[in-house]
DNA sequence: CTGTATCCACAAGGATACTG
DNA sequence: CAGTATCCTTGTGGATACAG
């Protein structure tokens, strides 16, 4: 994979995190290790509906090099690799749960203009 | 510039904001405005060294459409705009602010981890 | 002063096939 | 099962020139 060195130097701390969370699937990523702590590969994979395995591969390991994730490997046939979030990948998760209530704010406000938009009358949302 | 459509649907709030934030000045854009409220292109240009006058108009256009960003237009001669931060724009700044405490710990490790790869005696840091 | 318009380089992301 | 390897497409950001 080489090396795809995270760069400083940072003008300030949001800058320093945004570019650690900053990659597709890593907000979900984080998300999905918080809410059941430890996980395979696969079931990864699973809860992250789309991602490709090189991916997945890619981010986890970035977020390993960045000190977010933990993996664990067990010599064993079949192969069992489990993933967990270290103490500094916890608190990520912690500082971006403001950012998450504000999102979800978003997600109201812009069903709300959409629906403005198209047609104010009734609109059947699937 | 087209329309570059920020895209949903989102699995968590997480990943809406992050949709907004993501954008290698969008970060920065937001701490300018909160710290000095108002801002014309110019001053905000100034205080993001490196960036070219496309990224910047690109992502005041796209700030703007998510509703971050107020751009008052003055119509004179020279022409006057100026920019500064929405509710909403001020709601995710402070959303930010536990992820900026979480980065500028990191960027303490970081450098702490950089002394310790290099060679644990003296190091004179420029 | 505040931007567009082009063109370009590179990195991020995706599809598919293959391996220990 | 948990990945690599490869190739390809797209998106993001940058340089430069020009315009209202």
């Amino acid at each position: 994979m080489s090396d795809t060195v995270r760069c400083g130097p940072y003008v300030c701390g949001i800058d320093a995190a945004l570019d650690v969370v900053s990659g597709k699937w890593k907000g979900l990523i984080l998300w999905e290790l918080v809410e059941h702590g430890t996980l395979r590969f696969a079931q990864l994979r699973r809860g992250l509906p789309g991602v490709s395995e090189k991916m997945l591969t890619q981010h986890l390991r970035e977020m390993e090099q960045d000190g977010l994730v933990r993996r664990q490997v067990y010599a064993e046939v079949p192969p069992r690799v489990e993933y967990s979030l270290t103490e500094a990948g916890a608190a990520l998760s912690a500082a971006l749960e403001p950012l998450g209530d504000w999102g979800r704010e978003r997600i109201l406000r812009e069903e709300i203009a959409l629906v403005d938009h198209a047609d104010a009358s009734r609109m059947p949302r699937p």
